[in-house]
DNA sequence: TTCGGTCTGATTGGATCCAATGTTGGCATT
DNA sequence: AATGCCAACATTGGATCCAATCAGACCGAA
């Protein structure tokens, strides 16, 4: 398996080992409830067995590998409630970031950036339907949205937590559940998305502190439970390859 | 759970040297911004230093070291605003799940659980006053409390995310600050977060969600911002003045 | 037939060795 | 004197080897 294909914005290019067997997990390459053992996953990699107990350790801290109570790690198994669960935890915490950055007061370069995000979204959604290039920039938007609240909040704690909880798959802000069979569907959702966008950046501008909290709560829940009022299949998380969200063009 | 005191007769056994070398950084061995080496934390702890690269990665993960630009780890330095930080975190993630909770429905045996702590509590506060032998006893009860709470909100999503947060030594609930040298002050802020505790009680078993999250965040505050109201010993917040009088016990 | 004990194989944790890389100090040149 | 280059060193990451421990199987006895 090669591993140098990722987003241009590689947000782990740092260690290969653990972003490949991340991969891997994700892939399906090793089933939910699979049982890894240090010696096969270092053949799997070509590695020797200490870069794999690191990664272990790693992928267990992040959630996604747990101790059995006998030997080895297994692979964890998401339900759907851990989806939603996941999901409302990030609505939470970017809550409490986007309630911290009103009452700290917008600084005006945020207010640009933000407003940019907007204006991106807006001239993305203004044909009235997606195609499939159209889901790589507004991942990109979307996570520049969310970073730059998160960033801004002013606490390396609360990112932090945001950021442990976006370990997993489907609970970061970029990897939003896009149907290509659907596009038409996913194009309200992404309206949606963008109108919280809009809402949030002109409470945050007013200072309503309490709002914004409420507004990111509520824009968490976009990706899944917006999708059955829809019309849309109830999408089990991603797991699956899911190969589209190469970017195809930069914009 | 372990003593605390450093005995070097063999406490690493289960997982010795995380445990250790989180006890040495908390304690102040090694300063905030100072830089770990592996060789030199190896020798320290007398061990090889394949588990000491094990435990950096784990407490790297859990956020007490990160990575400097240059080579290896430094001790991260937390300033207050990331102590009230972590406490907003846990205050907003309990919340979430003490509404989970209270959305599903509060099982019999887990109210007969609190109550127990509750009772607890109230006999421990009853004689209007703190003696040191008290401190362990209500640091257990209200670590009870808090993790049926949590146990019972039925995700392990939210669980892992609280337990997370956690690991930042003063978020956790247990490690409650209590000052020996103002027992008497102490004793107001136990006797809120006691207040507290029946009312999350109240609110759960009536159903009242939205009431049980608000709650749980304003509790997670007890540990900081009330001891300055209390003319305790806080440098970032001044004393307000007039300690409010306590509203008696309910029922 | 079933239960218990023991043995063997597999697997993980720890230690040590080797390679790679970044850092720092010194030295030469401008 | 300042600056840039080079070399020696320190430190980290990876690989391999050794010990300890747990699990499963096999055998024997009740």
């Amino acid at each position: 398996m090669d591993d140098t294909t990722d987003a241009p914005t590689a947000p782990d290019s740092d260690v290969g080992v653990i972003a490949r067997l991340r991969r891997l997990i994700l892939g399906g390459q090793y089933p939910p409830g699979h049982r890894l053992g240090e010696e096969a996953v270092a053949e799997a990699l070509g590695v020797s067995r200490t870069p794999v107990r690191l990664a272990f350790r790693t992928l267990e801290q992040e959630g996604l590998l747990h101790k059995t109570g006998r030997r080895g790690l297994v692979v964890r198994e998401f339900t759907e409630a851990d989806v939603l669960c996941a999901l409302e935890v990030r609505g939470v915490l970017e809550g409490l970031a986007a309630r911290r950055l009103a009452e700290r007061g917008l600084a005006p370069a945020l207010q640009q950036t933000l407003q940019a995000c907007i204006d991106d979204g807006r001239h993305l959604l203004a044909r009235g339907g997606l195609t499939v290039d159209d889901i790589g920039p507004w991942s990109r938007l979307n996570q520049r949205f969310h970073q730059a609240i998160v960033g801004a909040a002013g606490s390396t704690v609360v990112a932090d937590a945001i950021a442990r909880n976006n370990h997993l798959p489907f609970a970061s802000a970029e990897a939003i559940v896009i149907d290509s069979q659907a596009l038409d569907r996913e194009y309200q959702k992404l309206r949606i998305a963008q109108w919280h966008h809009e809402l949030v950046l002109q409470a945050l501008m007013a200072g309503e502190s309490a709002r914004v909290e409420m507004l990111m709560r509520e824009h968490a829940c976009v990706g899944l439970r917006y999708g059955a009022m829809l019309g849309l299949a109830s999408p089990a998380f991603p797991a699956a390859p899911a190969p589209s969200p190469l970017p195809g063009a930069p914009r």
